[in-house]
RNA sequence: GCGGGUGUAGCUCAGUGGUAGAGCGUCACGUUGCCAACGUGAAUGUCGUGGGUUCAAAUCCCAUCACCCGCUCCA
């Protein structure tokens, strides 16, 4: 077992609080259900990552699986698009799931799932070719087939509870097609038996989820005027691909990539941050001739695991897992495949969340939107060199940027029982750390103050650098500890005669000497530019 | 949306109808000689919120909000 799934998820949300990582949303009015803000140290730690992210995937990513160098180029799309965007793409059908809830077993169905077969008097079955119906059994299996096994394998049983739920014995009418809950009207719904229900009528009418957040454009608001949040970034990009095409001196293959927020409407947000209804994502859609998704595909899935890697993420916590074909979108189902790198967060541990979903999206949404602006073919991509048309397939890293913060806390959250000074080390790559260093005098008076001033105000133009002077030193380093700062110079005694400082490690807790102005040069070579 | 739990200072919590508390943290001053040190002092509360019962409510009742756990959901 590692040793994420033994760190306490209350621990990791009380340190973000108490340092100012990560704060509920409007927390003075009793906060709001999935929304979260970033206090100080989260808001840098989480810029810290979304550079990281636009330095190696836009302006550096690595060679492709051709060895030529990658063309991605970046774009900034607005939240509110023209709402044909979202019926296009899908989002509107299907992000509008109706609810059905059971009042007795207290379960919840998609009402789209349940299918309903008609239920009629046992009497009255055998004497009538087209007998009453007095009621509906509801079903999840998806087909009439499925339904009938299910009950077969325990006949005597399923109807013995049919008639006490209609008071009566009953015949259900097959063959014949279930219904689905939604297709019923008005009374019907109210003689349904719910799945595993014994009583009649426990279903409550179809509620609509509406997984997207709905606003009004303009002063007048009505349906005319209605528009979406996006509840994904993608499509801003899938719409301004033509553009792209035409003013950015590109060629398939390339890349679009995006950073911005997105909103979904979730039903249940949980798990502190990681299903937040406001939430930022970074977007890439990789634009490629059909015939090579595979070897795309494959780039990405083992360039955006690396990436994860390479920020912190390195030990067993962090997996990639393929997707099984049955759990495709509609847009992936014949494809080169679709997969997850996920992080074993606490919370989800022995099992593990999504960071990021790398899919083959084929050509559907290009697709889609050429049908649905009404241009179709025209706006097939022409091969330059060939003159060949085509819609370009797409291979889509998402990546969620405050799920990334997320797991990079998780992940560094150290607790420290057997440390002197701090209980807890949050343990940063130093490219992530918020604060890159901190410069403490060791006591505040001797002249001290005014080196570790001067030192401070030399190297914070390169570097987020914090210094302090006040309290006991072991305090000092104690609050750098919960910060993830990876260094802290403090100036001693005998600073002022030699011109050394101790470099005190965060991981270690050991100090060295060094000497004052090779200081700049030693965080060059441990953090980097 | 359903069921269960929780909500008092920044944090951890005590307070069963009668003056709002402790420890830690924070801040100031003093001290300081490398790991949440010490001394003195200070600030900090709509007792989650709203209503009700009562002479009197943190305490009893109702509603509501937020969080946690379990369902459910997560194209």
């Amino acid at each position: 077992m590692s040793a994420s799934t033994t760190k306490s998820m209350d621990e990791i949300v009380a340190l973000c609080r108490r340092r100012g990582f990560i704060w509920q949303s409007s927390e003075v009015y009793g906060g709001i259900n999935g929304f979260w803000d970033y206090g100080p140290l989260g808001a840098q730690l989480k810029k810290n990552l979304k550079d990281a992210w636009w330095q190696d995937v836009i302006k550096t990513p690595p060679a492709g699986p051709d060895g030529a160098d990658l063309d991605i180029v970046p774009v900034d799309c607005t939240i509110i698009m023209n709402p044909k965007v979202w019926e296009a793409s899908g989002h509107v059908g299907g992000f509008n799931d109706p609810m059905v809830d059971c009042a007795e077993t207290k379960k919840r169905y998609r009402a789209d799932h349940i299918s309903c077969y008609g239920v009629v008097d046992e009497k009255d079955g055998r004497e009538n070719a087209e007998p009453t119906t007095i009621g509906y059994v509801a079903t999840l299996a998806a087909t009439e087939e499925e339904f009938f096994t299910s009950y077969r394998e325990n006949e005597k049983k399923f109807f013995k509870r049919l008639a006490k739920a209609f008071g009566k014995p009953v015949m259900v009418q097959l063959p014949g097609e279930g219904v689905p809950y939604t297709n019923l009207q008005g009374f019907d719904r109210k003689i349904v038996l719910g799945p595993d229900a014994t009583e009649v009528g426990t279903l409550t009418e179809p509620r609509e989820f509406n997984l997207m957040f709905e606003t009004y454009v303009g002063a007048i608001r009505d349906e005319e005027s209605k528009a979406y949040l996006r509840p994904e970034t993608a499509q801003g990009i899938f719409t301004q691909f033509w553009n792209v095409v035409d003013t950015a001196r590109v060629k398939i293959p390339f890349g679009m990539a995006q950073i911005g927020k997105a909103f979904r409407n979730e039903v249940t947000p949980r798990n502190f941050t990681f299903r937040s209804r406001e939430f930022e994502q970074m977007e890439i859609e990789f634009f490629i001739r059909p015939e090579t998704a595979g070897e795309w595909y494959q780039y990405w899935r083992d360039t955006r695991y690396a990436w994860w890697q390479s920020i912190g993420l390195a030990g067993d916590n962090l997996t990639l897992r393929e997707h099984d074909k049955d759990e495709l979108s509609h847009y992936a189902k014949e494809g080169a495949g679709v997969c997850d790198v996920e992080y074993r967060f606490p919370f989800t541990a022995p099992g593990y969340g999504e960071l990021e979903g790398i899919a083959h999206r084929s050509d559907f949404d290009l697709k889609a939107h050429a049908t649905a602006c009404g241009k179709g073919d025209k706006l097939m991509y022409r091969d330059p060199v060939t003159n060949e048309k085509f819609f370009p397939h797409v291979i889509e890293p998402s990546a969620g940027a405050d799920r990334g913060t997320l797991a990079v806390l998780c992940e560094a959250f150290t607790p420290t029982p057997d440390r002197a000074g701090s209980k807890y080390v949050m343990k940063f790559v130093p490219r992530l750390a918020p604060i890159k260093a901190a410069i403490f005098p060791l006591v505040n008076k001797d002249g001290m103050p005014e080196i570790a001033d001067k030192l401070y105000r030399q190297l914070r133009n390169k570097y987020t650098i914090q210094t302090d002077a006040k309290q006991s030193i072991g305090k000092r380093y104690a609050r750098m500890d919960e910060a993830g700062t990876p260094y802290c110079f403090t100036i001693d005694g005998d600073t002022a005669t030699d011109q050394t400082v101790t470099v005190r490690d965060r991981d270690t807790a050991e100090q060295t000497r060094i000497s004052l102005d090779k200081v700049e040069s030693f965080l060059a070579e441990k953090i980097g530019d």
